[in-house]
DNA sequence: GAGTTTGAAACT
DNA sequence: CAGTTTCAAACTC
Protein backbone atom coordinates (compact mmCIF):
# COMPACT_ATOMS: atom_id res chain seq x y z
CA UNK A 1 0.00 0.00 0.00
CA UNK A 2 2.90 2.22 0.76
CA UNK A 3 4.08 2.11 -2.86
CA UNK A 4 1.10 2.22 -4.16
CA UNK A 5 0.33 5.34 -2.52
CA UNK A 6 3.39 6.75 -3.67
CA UNK A 7 2.32 6.13 -7.43
CA UNK A 8 -1.22 7.63 -6.26
CA UNK A 9 0.62 11.03 -5.27
CA UNK A 10 1.97 11.52 -8.86
CA UNK A 11 -0.74 11.83 -11.57
CA UNK A 12 1.42 10.83 -14.19
CA UNK A 13 0.31 12.99 -17.55
CA UNK A 14 -0.22 10.98 -20.57
CA UNK A 15 0.44 12.54 -24.45
CA UNK A 16 -3.34 13.42 -25.03
CA UNK A 17 -4.57 16.96 -24.76
CA UNK A 18 -7.79 18.00 -24.52
CA UNK A 19 -9.61 20.62 -26.33
CA UNK A 20 -12.90 20.93 -23.72
CA UNK A 21 -14.81 24.25 -23.67
CA UNK A 22 -18.18 23.22 -21.39
CA UNK A 23 -17.49 20.11 -19.77
CA UNK A 24 -14.74 21.98 -17.28
CA UNK A 25 -12.92 18.82 -18.11
CA UNK A 26 -14.86 17.72 -15.39
CA UNK A 27 -17.28 14.73 -17.12
CA UNK A 28 -16.27 11.94 -19.41
CA UNK A 29 -16.15 13.44 -22.38
CA UNK A 30 -12.53 14.61 -21.36
CA UNK A 31 -10.21 12.79 -22.26
CA UNK A 32 -7.73 13.72 -19.47
CA UNK A 33 -10.69 12.99 -16.98
CA UNK A 34 -11.29 10.36 -17.96
CA UNK A 35 -7.89 8.77 -17.84
CA UNK A 36 -7.52 9.93 -14.25
CA UNK A 37 -5.07 12.56 -14.89
CA UNK A 38 -5.19 16.17 -14.73
CA UNK A 39 -5.18 18.71 -17.70
CA UNK A 40 -1.53 19.77 -18.26
CA UNK A 41 -0.94 22.01 -21.41
CA UNK A 42 -3.95 21.25 -22.78
CA UNK A 43 -6.53 23.45 -24.75
CA UNK A 44 -9.56 23.69 -22.27
CA UNK A 45 -11.67 26.41 -21.62
CA UNK A 46 -12.34 26.99 -17.33
CA UNK A 47 -10.50 23.71 -16.47
CA UNK A 48 -11.43 22.06 -12.97
CA UNK A 49 -9.09 19.01 -13.56
CA UNK A 50 -6.33 20.55 -12.01
CA UNK A 51 -4.99 20.30 -8.48
CA UNK A 52 -6.11 23.48 -7.33
CA UNK A 53 -9.97 22.32 -7.76
CA UNK A 54 -8.95 18.70 -6.16
CA UNK A 55 -12.22 19.03 -3.72
CA UNK A 56 -15.11 19.47 -6.50
CA UNK A 57 -12.72 16.84 -9.07
CA UNK A 58 -13.34 14.44 -6.45
CA UNK A 59 -17.07 15.05 -5.58
CA UNK A 60 -17.40 14.79 -9.37
CA UNK A 61 -15.31 11.74 -9.83
CA UNK A 62 -17.50 10.15 -7.03
CA UNK A 63 -20.64 10.68 -8.33
CA UNK A 64 -19.59 9.26 -11.18
CA UNK A 65 -18.39 6.09 -9.96
CA UNK A 66 -21.71 6.22 -7.86
CA UNK A 67 -23.59 6.08 -11.47
CA UNK A 68 -21.47 3.52 -12.93
CA UNK A 69 -18.55 1.79 -10.85
CA UNK A 70 -17.06 0.74 -13.97
CA UNK A 71 -16.76 3.98 -15.58
CA UNK A 72 -13.19 4.37 -14.87
CA UNK A 73 -11.95 1.20 -15.85
CA UNK A 74 -9.87 1.31 -19.20
CA UNK A 75 -11.86 0.39 -22.36
CA UNK A 76 -9.51 -0.73 -24.19
CA UNK A 77 -6.39 -3.01 -23.17
CA UNK A 78 -3.09 -1.34 -22.93
CA UNK A 79 0.27 -2.87 -22.95
CA UNK A 80 2.01 -0.33 -20.21
CA UNK A 81 5.24 -1.28 -22.02
CA UNK A 82 4.34 -0.04 -25.59
CA UNK A 83 1.16 2.06 -24.59
CA UNK A 84 -0.51 0.25 -27.56
CA UNK A 85 -3.31 -1.67 -27.49
CA UNK A 86 -3.43 -5.12 -27.35
CA UNK A 87 -5.18 -7.63 -29.08
CA UNK A 88 -8.00 -7.71 -26.78
CA UNK A 89 -12.07 -6.62 -27.05
CA UNK A 90 -12.98 -3.02 -26.10
CA UNK A 91 -14.28 -3.45 -22.73
CA UNK A 92 -17.65 -2.02 -23.52
CA UNK A 93 -17.86 -2.30 -27.18
CA UNK A 94 -19.19 0.25 -29.76
CA UNK A 95 -22.76 1.26 -30.67
CA UNK A 96 -21.46 2.54 -34.17
CA UNK A 97 -24.53 2.80 -36.44
CA UNK A 98 -23.35 5.05 -39.56
CA UNK A 99 -19.59 4.94 -39.94
CA UNK A 100 -18.97 0.99 -40.49
CA UNK A 101 -16.68 1.10 -37.58
CA UNK A 102 -13.97 2.64 -40.14
CA UNK A 103 -13.60 5.91 -38.99
CA UNK A 104 -11.89 7.17 -35.58
CA UNK A 105 -15.43 7.53 -34.65
CA UNK A 106 -15.27 4.32 -33.51
CA UNK A 107 -13.32 3.41 -30.35
CA UNK A 108 -12.74 0.27 -31.58
CA UNK A 109 -11.02 1.47 -35.25
CA UNK A 110 -9.81 4.57 -33.12
CA UNK A 111 -7.90 1.88 -30.84
CA UNK A 112 -6.43 0.24 -33.15
CA UNK A 113 -8.61 -3.14 -32.33
CA UNK A 114 -11.11 -5.50 -34.15
CA UNK A 115 -15.03 -5.02 -32.77
CA UNK A 116 -15.77 -7.79 -30.85
CA UNK A 117 -18.46 -9.43 -28.89
CA UNK A 118 -19.11 -6.69 -26.49
CA UNK A 119 -19.95 -4.43 -29.33
CA UNK A 120 -23.68 -3.23 -31.04
CA UNK A 121 -22.55 -1.89 -34.07
CA UNK A 122 -24.41 -1.78 -37.39
CA UNK A 123 -22.97 -3.10 -40.56
CA UNK A 124 -19.12 -3.02 -39.05
CA UNK A 125 -16.22 -3.40 -41.42
CA UNK A 126 -14.09 -3.88 -38.56
CA UNK A 127 -14.12 -7.09 -37.99
CA UNK A 128 -11.30 -10.53 -38.11
CA UNK A 129 -12.60 -13.85 -38.45
CA UNK A 130 -9.97 -14.63 -35.32
CA UNK A 131 -11.54 -12.26 -33.33
CA UNK A 132 -15.26 -12.91 -33.05
CA UNK A 133 -14.31 -16.38 -31.77
CA UNK A 134 -12.72 -14.64 -28.70
CA UNK A 135 -14.66 -14.82 -25.93
CA UNK A 136 -16.48 -11.98 -24.30
CA UNK A 137 -13.68 -9.41 -22.72
CA UNK A 138 -14.23 -9.36 -18.71
CA UNK A 139 -11.84 -6.66 -17.24
CA UNK A 140 -9.54 -8.00 -14.48
CA UNK A 141 -10.74 -6.88 -10.91
CA UNK A 142 -7.42 -6.06 -8.80
CA UNK A 143 -7.68 -5.54 -4.99
CA UNK A 144 -7.45 -2.05 -5.28
CA UNK A 145 -10.87 -1.57 -7.48
CA UNK A 146 -12.29 -4.35 -5.70
CA UNK A 147 -11.82 -1.84 -2.71
CA UNK A 148 -13.25 0.68 -4.78
CA UNK A 149 -16.08 -0.96 -6.42
CA UNK A 150 -17.59 -3.62 -4.13
CA UNK A 151 -19.42 -1.33 -1.75
CA UNK A 152 -20.74 0.58 -4.77
CA UNK A 153 -21.70 -2.13 -6.92
CA UNK A 154 -23.67 -3.56 -3.35
CA UNK A 155 -25.59 -0.63 -3.23
CA UNK A 156 -26.60 -0.67 -7.24
CA UNK A 157 -26.80 -3.88 -8.16
CA UNK A 158 -29.01 -6.87 -7.72
CA UNK A 159 -28.11 -10.36 -5.80
CA UNK A 160 -27.11 -11.74 -9.04
CA UNK A 161 -24.22 -9.65 -9.78
CA UNK A 162 -22.38 -9.84 -6.86
CA UNK A 163 -22.84 -13.75 -7.21
CA UNK A 164 -18.85 -14.01 -8.64
CA UNK A 165 -17.87 -12.34 -4.90
CA UNK A 166 -19.51 -15.57 -3.03
CA UNK A 167 -17.97 -18.30 -5.83
CA UNK A 168 -14.41 -18.38 -7.45
CA UNK A 169 -12.09 -15.73 -5.38
CA UNK A 170 -11.06 -12.51 -6.74
CA UNK A 171 -7.11 -14.05 -6.84
CA UNK A 172 -8.30 -17.35 -8.85
CA UNK A 173 -10.37 -15.23 -11.02
CA UNK A 174 -7.21 -13.90 -12.10
CA UNK A 175 -5.15 -16.90 -11.69
CA UNK A 176 -7.29 -18.13 -14.35
CA UNK A 177 -7.11 -14.95 -16.50
CA UNK A 178 -4.02 -15.66 -19.63
CA UNK A 179 -0.99 -14.60 -19.19
CA UNK A 180 -1.12 -11.92 -21.76
CA UNK A 181 -3.18 -9.96 -19.26
CA UNK A 182 -0.53 -9.20 -16.56
CA UNK A 183 0.44 -6.26 -18.05
CA UNK A 184 -2.86 -5.04 -18.39
CA UNK A 185 -3.75 -5.83 -14.69
CA UNK A 186 -0.04 -3.80 -14.24
CA UNK A 187 -1.64 -0.91 -15.75
CA UNK A 188 -4.78 -1.25 -14.07
CA UNK A 189 -2.94 -1.16 -10.61
CA UNK A 190 -1.32 2.25 -11.46
CA UNK A 191 -4.75 3.79 -12.08
CA UNK A 192 -6.69 2.36 -9.78
CA UNK A 193 -4.18 3.05 -7.10
CA UNK A 194 -4.20 6.62 -8.02
CA UNK A 195 -8.27 6.77 -8.12
CA UNK A 196 -8.60 4.80 -5.23
CA UNK A 197 -5.93 7.40 -3.06
CA UNK A 198 -7.93 10.13 -4.04
CA UNK A 199 -11.36 8.85 -3.09
CA UNK A 200 -9.89 7.92 0.34
CA UNK A 201 -9.43 11.86 0.65
CA UNK A 202 -12.84 12.47 -0.04
CA UNK A 203 -13.80 10.01 2.88
C1' DG B 1 -10.31 27.60 -39.95
C1' DA B 2 -15.43 27.10 -40.00
C1' DG B 3 -19.02 24.16 -40.20
C1' DT B 4 -20.84 19.41 -40.06
C1' DT B 5 -21.10 14.71 -38.52
C1' DT B 6 -20.60 11.28 -35.24
C1' DG B 7 -21.19 8.42 -31.20
C1' DA B 8 -20.09 8.35 -26.11
C1' DA B 9 -21.64 10.38 -22.04
C1' DA B 10 -25.04 12.64 -19.58
C1' DC B 11 -29.56 13.71 -18.66
C1' DT B 12 -34.74 13.24 -18.41
C1' DC C 1 -34.44 1.94 -19.48
C1' DA C 2 -35.53 4.31 -23.87
C1' DG C 3 -35.37 8.66 -25.91
C1' DT C 4 -33.15 13.08 -26.01
C1' DT C 5 -29.52 16.37 -25.27
C1' DT C 6 -24.80 17.64 -24.59
C1' DC C 7 -20.27 17.31 -25.66
C1' DA C 8 -15.73 17.01 -27.86
C1' DA C 9 -13.37 14.65 -31.44
C1' DA C 10 -13.30 13.41 -36.22
C1' DC C 11 -14.15 14.74 -40.46
C1' DT C 12 -15.27 17.68 -44.67
C1' DC C 13 -14.99 21.57 -47.33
Amino acid sequence: MENFNNQASVLLKGTRVCNCKYSKCLKLYCECFAAGEYCIDCNCNNCCNKPEEEDLRLKKIKAILERDPQAFRPKIPVDPETFKSKAAPHFKGCNCKRTKCVKKYCECYNAGIPCGINCKCSHCKNTTDNYSKQPPYIPPLNEYVKFLAEPLIKKKDSEEDMKSDEGSTFSEEIAMKSQEWISFEKFEDSFYGRLIYLLNKLS
